[in-house]
DNA sequence: TTTGTTAATTAACACTGTTAACTAAATTTG
DNA sequence: CAAATTTAGTTAACAGTGTTAATTAACAAA
């Protein structure tokens, strides 16, 4: 009896429409201008019918979160090739501040929003695959660095956590409209650069070969 | 004739019962509670009264926002008297962190919130006192500190907004409840320690007397 | 006293997320 | 096959949101 399959099917089917017609709004008219109404006109449905699928309107901000975390593991696809620790940090630092340039809605989803936080508190609430992929991969690497003496040791968790911050204090003032007025001096046109300056700022910083070197 | 100053000052006691009221939702219910028809009826007028006082909400919280950094600037009054300026600047940054902490809701407006930088987006635009008074003392600190030879020598703002990305980041990533997970292996309770921990890293490692000194 | 100005209000618009009650279709059961 | 039941989707409504235009009430100047 393929029937309930069948229902199922179609079920994922209107599923994903929804979070099409979500992703088209969010990335053609911002993470604002996506409401259960429009969504729901696009897809030509009454908006209470996303109510059948999501529990609430963080849950489909929540998909969109995810597929967020995906764009941003295809930017560090070709990570692993350098084998240098160290040069691979300062690479995914780069990726890092590039992926929120350049999406800078996703990257508000994922790391400013409330919204998927709120979908996640009342779920089995303590693991976020996606987003804690992200951060082990980045712990990880500050370690490995650590181990071969590549940058000052210390505290793995609190180094990694200090590096994520940096990056993202960059891209969130940014995004934010907070550096404009900081870059008045500099170029004012080319933020990336200047934030990519900071970024080499501080890695150079905890950088232990050029500490022994001079 | 006085009554052209006397209705000047009415006009500027409703003003600021808008903004009393305003401040008294902000720091009670949070920033999402506060409406303009409930600012309205706690000083007991009509809701579009507000628009003769301010152009719109947007306005009323950049008042909000101003607060916010005045507090702030409470926070570093007595920074002046810490002599030496890696010290002060470990001072600042502990500072920063515990403001932000302390008052999440004023943090959130002051660097997070788009509103403020709606309203000078139209204003003259390009100034802002407040923020720009707080800035410029890190920038000042920073370079104070490279001149001394205490930090590694390098472009002055470059330095400035890596520092500041990095305390921004920790309270941002904290408030927006993007740190928890990370804290989990931890203690996961005194968020506010952990994030010194990092400031400390960071600010170590730029930290030109301790790489001598190695 | 009448005119003109100004402060404040009412009513309305165009939205928002979300729930309860209802209809119509599809599926299971007798 | 017809009746009962489950399911999908809709309509109507609630309780909000920011904001504007038109209108009233109060006050100062002529």
């Amino acid at each position: 009896m393929g029937i309930t399959e069948r229902k199922e099917k179609q079920r994922l089917e209107l599923r994903k429409m929804i979070l099409d017609a979500s992703m088209k709004l969010f990335v053609e008219e911002g993470f604002e201008k996506v409401s259960v109404r429009k969504i729901a006109e696009i897809i030509e449905y009454s908006p209470t019918t996303l109510y059948l699928y999501f529990k609430d309107k963080n849950e489909i901000l929540f998909e969109l979160c995810e597929l967020g975390f995906q764009k941003m593991a295809e930017y560090n696809k070709d990570l692993g090739q350098i084998k240098n620790p160290l040069l691979r940090l300062h690479q995914m630092g780069e990726n890092y501040l590039r992926f929120g340039m350049t999406y800078p809605e996703y990257y508000d989803l994922m790391f400013i929003q409330p919204a998927p936080m709120e979908v996640l508190r009342r779920q089995n609430c303590s693991e976020w695959n996606s987003a804690d992929a992200t951060i082990n991969a980045l712990r990880e690497l500050i370690r490995e660095c650590m181990e071969q003496g590549l940058i000052v040791k210390d505290d793995v968790n609190a180094a990694a956590i200090g590096v994520w911050a940096m990056v993202h204090g960059l891209v969130s003032l940014s995004i934010r409209n907070r550096l404009g007025k900081m870059l008045d001096g500099t170029d004012g046109k080319d933020e990336t650069a200047a934030m990519e300056k900071s970024l080499h700022f501080l890695l150079n910083a905890i950088d232990q070969t050029i500490r022994q070197s001079k």
